[in-house]
DNA sequence: TTGAAACATGAACGAGTATTCATGTTTTGC
DNA sequence: GCAAAACATGAATACTCGTTCATGTTTCAA
């Protein structure tokens, strides 16, 4: 959706995330750093924050347990770092699928679709941005709150090009968040094994025009 | 929504909870189990699951930690209990908002500001539904399944009454219950200050009319 | 009144784990 | 080739916290 395609290389990171670590120097470095980095979202997703040690995490990553603090400053951090990585990722992926469509009602349905493959395909970052609300409540509001406003932006673009009705753009975009949200939930959690074109078919046709007869 | 008041009288507990530690059996058993129950909610709410320690549940309650061990067999057990409580208190919220209307929109405007209205009012018990979801999987899902369950049985009943048009009653109860559940956290996560009318006639539009022009 | 059951206590146990650190090894720039 | 910087190690530290238990106190039925 309106959300613009985040730069991936690094620059000084102005997002949340505290005084972090300084970056690797070297390719070994950043190597080592990307394996804790992966084992943490294998291990975090699997158990959940608090019954994933840092000795899973590194043991699992192939390294010792106090290399953990070369790249990290705290449990805390990697987490953070996960989530925030994962917002990027979802957003890419809803932006990349949608970027040739101009109906608004055909956009709606291909973010949801988009939305829905991704969370089929990553189970378990989808639980670990649950979690954020306790272990990181900044970053957990930083999440929906981009993804809020990349649908109100849509949205209003939408009403100005008269593709849509008018209405409340701000409580339609959480609207749009928490449906797509709640049929993510029922693929991954409930693990229904609804097809997702179908689903976004009736999403959409929910969505154009209502429940009235 | 079409769930069933529950009994508040505890019979012998069908839902889920494995063997529990037998009921207390006197008036002061009861109310020591009572003042635990509700200090474990304002503690774990507070603080989260792992955070809150039966040394905190216990010296809030004001009784010794090792009298927590007299009525709940773990940690895990009074927040279970926790889960099931609040979805029966939100469930009969509801039902209770919505009993004497017939038109199934007004239904649902009426179903969605008492939830919100309850959301506001609880916002603690709202983060120790999300937080069932590591804690207690199988309470998670019950919470969500018996919501759905409502929504799917009202939709049902409204299109037999020609009051909706027709569709995919499944998909569209999860994403009911997912514009409730956002526009909840909207108020109580993102603490916005909109008032709770506003957002239900919205929604209400909404989900009569669809975006369509 | 009295004995038994229910309830209450808080110190102690044991297991787990985030983080640090002193010591090695590898890579880099020159 | 060599010093210095970067990276890696894993044992040790310093906790926290869930749970148990031996010992009291209160309540209740008869």
């Amino acid at each position: 959706m309106g959300t613009t395609a985040a730069p991936n290389k690094q620059a000084p990171q102005k997002t949340s995330a505290k005084a972090a670590t300084p970056q690797p120097k070297t390719a070994r470095g950043e190597a080592t750093r990307r394996a804790i980095l992966a084992a943490a979202e294998r291990v975090i997703g699997e158990k959940g924050y608090n019954d994933a040690s840092i000795g899973h995490i590194t043991s699992e990553a192939g390294v010792a347990q106090g290399t953990f603090y070369i790249y990290f400053k705290t449990k805390e951090q990697v987490f953070s770092e996960l989530v925030l990585e994962m917002g990027r990722l979802v957003r890419h992926s809803i932006s990349e699928s949608t970027a040739t469509l101009t109906d608004h009602l055909d956009i709606e349905k291909a973010g949801l679709t988009a939305f829905l493959r991704f969370v089929r395909a990553h189970p378990n970052l989808y639980k670990i941005v649950q979690e954020a609300l306790f272990v990181d409540p900044a970053a957990y509001r930083e999440y929906y709150a981009k993804f809020a406003s990349g649908y109100r932006v849509g949205l209003l673009a939408a009403v100005k090009k008269g593709q849509i009705s008018e209405g409340d753009a701000e409580t339609r975009a959480w609207a749009l968040m928490g449906i797509a949200r709640a049929l993510g939930e029922q693929l991954v959690v409930f693990t229904t094994q609804k097809n997702i074109p179908e689903l976004g078919d009736s999403a959409q046709e929910l969505l154009a025009n209502g429940l009235k007869p």
